[in-house]
RNA sequence: GGGGGUGUAGCUCAGUCGGUUAGAGCGCUGGCCUGUCACGCCAGAGGCCGCGGGUUCGAGUCCCGUCACUCCCGCCA
């Protein structure tokens, strides 16, 4: 007999009842009724009922197990009476009668306990990682990581894709996020840099003549944390083509994640073709570049309404201002009182002066805006929006670029008040046309917007003749939900468009040719026309487990100021290590003092 | 770097207006219990109230500082 199990604790049926057999796992749960003892046994697979009574040889044993312990358990199956069968259970037909125990490996008390689903403070959880990841729900979302990487892989591969691997230790770029540095011991006082992304080399891999290139890719970046942004390192599903227009990555690109999500999002619709929005329609109608469509609310102009008008607020700024515009934020179901005050302390709140509103009863409009404007302007209102009795429209006035974002969270914050937000959808969209430049205000000067090696739509005779700010880019990104899944884009494969973009960001040739000196050289001896994309490997899982929090879905997360508390990092090294990378640390005053 | 929230038993939390010996549930230890599956019943152990300072006759409670965790802003091409 196997010295550990003849069966895993998921397996046993009713057709194996009467045979002997050895299962070893955690002890789940103990249930002692003093004559009659049960035990839950649990490994990866499942939980099966095991019991003991005084016939047993093996009962003072058994009663010395506690929650945890590791045990084998030799027994005999047997079926259980009819009333005491646990549908919750895969094994929940039948129980093994324990004749022998052997204690595999005992437990300390625990900090936190497997068993169940209480909640637990994230210091806890994190130092204790591997009793965490012991719990149902979150061994369930690694497992289902494992499964999405898997499908993604075969997805790829199905389509001719090649998966390659890319340095770690590779050179800092300066462009982007922090590096992590790497002290290199042969080459006093030079560093490597992790990889932020592997988008250097998977252009080169594209010139180099693979055409098709995927890789599911780490990639560190020394920011910090949010609940949808890991610490330090994430996934990518990094992906590039050759000899590809925007379309050709779009059809590509999307049945994977349409395939992926219908495949794990268990029933829940996904959207069937994703539509396409020009950046500057999302901005307009969203007040985001990665808009929630799950919510209806879509914002339009209504500038018309309140130029001249009796509200002086907002008469004044349109006067004031040919730039100034008047969005309306319609909130069907929004019409009471009550909730547009809500509104406008929560805008309040945000720092905003307050949230104008009108709503809709007894056939006329309501409220301090409606009696300002009169009738006829309120009744334009309505009508443009679609709004009936019982809905509500709140306004936002000024220049569209210093109140987009509120506009936006406003939209955003009516939607979820009013339950508008449809469940159990995953809504996916393209936003596409982001501007290849925008103003940097602090420095006074056009800057790339996205990454410089996006190409120009125009091409070269763009650059050449347009307003740098209103130049578009082959560059797109994803959205789900809400969340940004990915970003990508058609490249600048062509050295002298990349010359005259940088120029015209204010970048010095020589500034070129030492930070993408090789890229710039690959470029000038063959380079494909390509493109490509990276989807994030942990928002996908994160959405697909319905989570919030990527450290649902990581197996060993760290904390929110990047330590991984239960491996202890980071950590001081010894002065020897120092030394051999020639290093003298520099710590801050405050830091010295406490040590 | 900045702002919000939290910090009381191993864990989850309660603790009133500043007032006697800081409580409950889970877990733990011991006892009882032969059909439970969140088993039940009885008893017990377990506290630097995050830490430091202050106000006060008296501080878990009020004030100042600080630390930790978390959420957000900045940042993240």
């Amino acid at each position: 007999m196997h010295p550990y199990r003849t069966h895993t604790c998921g397996e046993l049926r009713e057709a194996r009842v009467g045979e002997t057999v050895r299962l070893s796992g955690w002890v789940h749960r103990v249930r002692d009724h003093g004559g009659l003892l049960f035990i839950d046994l649990r490994d990866h697979y499942g939980i099966t009922q095991c019991v003991a009574d005084p016939d047993s040889p093996a009962f003072a044993d058994v009663e010395k197990v506690r929650a945890e312990w590791v045990v084998r358990i030799d027994g005999r199956v047997r079926s259980r009476p009819a009333e005491t069968y646990n549908e919750n259970l895969s094994t929940g037909a039948i129980e093994v009668f324990i004749d022998g125990l052997e204690v595999l490996s005992a437990a300390a008390e625990l900090p936190m306990p497997v068993f169940g689903d209480a909640q637990y403070p994230e210091e806890t959880r994190l130092r204790y990682r591997f009793l965490d990841l012991r719990r149902e729900k979150l061994h369930q979302n690694i497992v289902k990581r494992s499964k999405i990487i898997a499908s993604i892989r075969q997805r790829m591969v199905d389509q001719g894709f090649l998966e390659f691997q890319t340095p770690i230790l590779t050179a800092s770029s300066p462009e982007g996020a922090r590096d992590f540095l790497v002290p290199s011991r042969l080459h006093p006082g030079q560093f490597y840099a992790l990889p932020q992304a592997p988008q250097q080399f998977k252009q080169l891999t594209m010139v180099a003549g693979f055409d098709r290139y995927f890789q599911i890719a780490p990639c560190f970046r020394d920011e910090d944390a949010r609940a949808d942004r890991s610490p330090g390192e994430f996934y990518q599903l990094d992906i590039e083509m050759s000899f590809v227009t925007q379309d050709d990555v779009f059809s590509v690109v999307e049945p994977v994640l349409r395939g992926l999500f219908e495949e794990f999002g268990e029933g829940k619709h996904v959207t069937p073709e994703f539509p396409r929005i020009p950046y500057a329609t999302a901005m307009r109608k969203y007040g985001t570049d990665k808009p929630d469509l799950r919510n209806p609310i879509e914002m339009e102009e209504v500038s018309e309404a309140f130029r001249g008008s009796g509200f002086k607020v907002f008469a004044n700024i349109l006067e004031k201002d040919a730039d100034a515009e008047v969005w309306a934020i319609p909130a069907k179901g929004g019409g009471s009182r009550a909730f547009c005050d809500r509104m406008n302390s929560w805008a309040q709140g945000e720092g905003q002066p307050g949230l104008g509103y009108i709503f809709f009863r007894d056939g006329e409009g309501a409220g301090p805006v409606a009696k300002n404007i009169g009738p006829e302007r309120t009744e334009q209102v309505r009508t443009q929006l679609g709004l009936a009795d019982g809905d509500a429209v709140f306004f936002v006035a000024g220049k569209p670029k210093s109140f987009v974002n509120f506009a936006g969270a406003a939209r955003r914050r009516v939607g979820e008040e009013l339950g508008l937000i449809a469940k159990d959808l995953f809504e996916f969209c393209w936003i596409v046309d982001f501007p290849m430049f925008e103003w940097n205000e602090d420095e006074k000067k056009v800057d790339f917007s996205h990454n410089p090696f996006s190409m120009p739509q125009g091409g070269l005779e763009a650059l050449q003749t347009m307003d740098p700010l209103e130049i578009k880019a082959f560059q797109y990104d994803i959205v789900c939900n809400g969340i940004e899944l990915s970003s990508g884009a058609i490249r600048n494969h062509l050295p002298e468009i990349m010359r005259k973009a940088f120029e015209i960001a204010g970048y010095d040739q020589s500034v070129l040719e030492e930070k993408f000196g090789g890229m710039l050289r690959a470029l000038q001896y063959g380079a494909p026309p390509h493109g490509g994309i990276a989807p994030g490997v942990d928002r996908i899982v994160m959405l697909l487990c319905g989570e919030e929090n990527l450290r649902e879905v990581v197996m060993y997360p760290m904390n929110q100021q990047a330590q991984d508390l239960m491996m202890g990092a980071p950590s001081e090294v010894s002065a020897k290590q120092l030394r051999e990378l020639h290093i003298r640390l520099a710590l801050p005053q405050t830091r010295q003092q406490a040590s």
